[in-house]
DNA sequence: GCCGTTTTCGGCCCGACTGTTTTCAGTCG
């Protein structure tokens, strides 16, 4: 029989958490305890947000370095080492001749879970989803023991919910989605207070479902309002705190309701993340303090202490309050218990942008339309840099219209006293890691911008080699969306990150974070990384190709406070002066 | 299965909503 966890050679991060994900649900049909199920379904959290390959970290290593994975034991380190080295997982494969795949795959339904798959698998013998869709319609299911019509129906719903939508969407798409409704709720004289929560509170690339909490002395006023709401296509559950709704558009919305001076600790639960949350309750409960939605209590006398709000929430604890975008278990909260968050970059900190495109190659406004969005963002710069020659299909400029372009940029610079236009382009690297044009070219720009555009399946080596050589050129000033994922649509692309983030720091190359919306590239935890461990520096760019895609900046630094990021390591938050110097220190 | 300035054993976050249940299990946040 063919497994996936065989012969498939070394397992990716996410293969080996697949992996522990799956024999975490496999154990929890089998009813193995709960916190044997949580332990793998948390090493598997912890493997899939590794910023590093585990087959790179066990040859460095060895089963020491797997073990100091949190959440990853001396026996998981084990099992690792097994996949690791032979690409098979006998534990894994022992497992399935008990529950075939295709059960655990059943929990992908809303609404079933390893209780209802187990029941479901073993009463009706039935494992596909194909197989569950025909015994509904035979009214088969609801003649299970502990089923019933409306568990049979709720499952009909589950399966066309599943099949209508289950990935994750943008932050940028379900931003408006959620401020319409947070923002009807705040009009609404029953409602006090209303926020978002979850992931789009803490600013994840990608969300889930859209997370609200509202306060209000008439939760069930708010209640009815909510399910009511034109954009309800259907309603999941509607309590008295709590309410989900689906949306037109297959997304799942939560509401939470509390009381006024619950606001702050129910906004705290909310916001998770829910690593974070348990973490966070472990460490109260320490303290002989309860801390849940409505409160933080002493858990003896289930006397109240607080709970107005977040700061009252994580001042009892004696800690500060972390910015929702780093509340992800990753050391945050260590870091406010010695009361040293970080100073994450702001808005407010960023002077302008390097990566723009206008007509002259693939952009849809001329120069002078994007320096008039610059100056209206309140910037101090703005780099024209349209493709270069090599990219014909982006319209890339040949030398000559490139000496044009530096004319009118010249003249522009005349005509504006409160912004620089600083000449730039985006070089294209090639195979062999060289870019369009040569130093004779390139010296004339004041920033030059490298990234790969083409030649995605590449073997690894060489796709490092392009990138490497890219960096040591001493006239690229910073690598373009350097993993080329875009979300949704294309995994990164197989590099060496150790390797572009050494050469990166080395030569005082800045590493770009892509600040649009379905590329975020370099991600949170990579940003993070490559400040920590390589010392690298960052540029955060629009790559706008429209005026207002210049906007995008928002979502760019949101990724950056993400990746812990503060000012200083950000190139667009200096004064010009200071930009160029940093630019010549290459060259 | 993981983990440790009170522990190497004994804990592991805490609660809402639903359905089928005569008292709570299952699923989800
Ligand atoms: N204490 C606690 N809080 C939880 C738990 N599950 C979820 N939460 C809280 C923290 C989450 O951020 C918040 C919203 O839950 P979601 O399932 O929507 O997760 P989140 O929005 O973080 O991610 P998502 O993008 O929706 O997958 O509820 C839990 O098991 N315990
Ligand atoms: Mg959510
Ligand atoms: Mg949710
Ligand atoms: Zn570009």
């Amino acid at each position: 029989m063919e497994q996936k966890a065989q012969g498939q050679g070394e397992p990716t991060n996410e293969r080996a958490a697949e992996i522990l994900d799956e024999i975490g649900d496999m154990l929890d049909i089998l009813d193995e305890s709960t916190f044997r199920v949580r332990a793998y379904h948390k090493a598997a959290a912890s493997v899939r947000s590794l910023t590093r390959p585990i087959a790179d970290i066990y040859r460095e290593g060895g089963v020491k370095a797997l073990d100091e994975i949190p959440g990853v034991g001396s026996h998981t380190a084990l099992r690792l080492e097994e996949l690791i080295a032979t690409g098979r997982l006998p534990y894994y494969e022992e497992l399935r001749e008990k529950i075939p795949e295709s059960v655990t795959e059943l929990m992908v339904i809303p609404g079933i879970g390893p209780k209802k798959a187990k029941k479901i698998y073993e009463t009706l013998g039935i494992s596909t989803l194909d197989e569950l869709m025909s015994a509904i319609t035979e009214h088969k299911v609801e003649h299970i023991p502990g089923f019933g019509r409306k568990t049979e129906e709720n499952i009909l719903r589950g399966i066309r919910q599943y099949e209508k939508m289950h990935e994750r969407i943008l932050l940028s798409q379900a931003y408006p989605i959620a401020h319409e409704i947070v923002d009807s709720l705040r009009r609404q004289p029953f409602v006090d207070r209303a926020n978002t929560a979850g992931s789009l509170r803490r600013m994840k690339e990608t969300v889930g479902d859209i997370d609200l909490l509202a306060s209000s002395e008439q939760p069930l006023k708010v209640m009815e309002y909510f399910t009511t709401i034109p954009q309800v296509a259907y309603i999941l559950a509607t309590g008295e705190t709590k309410s989900s709704i689906i949306v037109k558009n297959g997304l799942q919305v939560d509401l939470r309701v509390v009381a006024p001076n619950e606001y702050g600790a129910a906004l705290q639960y909310f916001t998770g993340s829910k690593p974070h949350n348990i973490h966070l309750r472990d460490i109260a409960k320490k303290r002989g303090l309860k801390i849940n939605e409505y409160g933080v209590f002493e858990s003896d006398t289930d006397r109240r202490l607080g709970g107005r709000t977040e700061e009252e929430v994580y001042g009892t604890l004696d800690m500060e309050t972390p910015p929702p975008a780093i509340r992800e278990d990753k050391g945050e909260i260590e870091a406010a218990m010695r009361r040293s968050l970080p100073r994450l970059i702001r808005h407010e900190d960023i002077k302008g942008d390097f990566h723009i495109h206008t007509n002259w190659s693939d952009g849809i406004n001329d120069i002078e339309t994007m320096v008039e969005m610059a100056r209206s963002l309140g910037y101090a710069f703005v780099t024209i840099s349209d493709h270069a020659e090599k990219l014909r299909i982006a319209g890339g400029l040949t030398k000559e219209e490139l000496q044009e372009q530096l004319e009118a940029i010249a003249g522009l610079n005349e005509k504006y006293d409160d912004i620089e236009i600083l000449t730039g382009m985006e070089t294209n690297i090639d195979n062999d890691g060289e870019v369009d044009f040569g130093p004779e070219v390139l010296r004339k720009l004041d920033v030059v911008i490298g990234s790969i555009h083409g030649g995605f399946r590449q073997s690894k080596e060489q796709l490092t080699r392009r990138m490497v050589r890219a960096i040591e050129n001493p006239y690229i000033n910073i690598i373009a969306h350097p993993t080329g994922r875009i979300l949704g649509q294309r995994p990164p692309y197989d590099i060496d990150l150790h390797e572009v983030f050494k050469a990166a720091a080395a030569t005082g190359t800045f590493l770009e974070l892509n600040a649009y919306p379905n590329r975020l590239d370099l991600k949170d935890d990579h940003l993070r990384e490559a400040r920590d461990a390589y010392g690298c520096k960052f540029a955060i760019d629009t790559d706008a190709h429209v005026a207002g895609n210049m906007l995008y900046m928002e979502y760019g630094v949101v990724t950056a406070q993400r990746g812990w990021l503060t000012k200083e390591d950000v190139l667009n938050t200096y004064e010009v002066p200071e930009i160029r110097r940093m630019l010549r220190l290459k060259r």
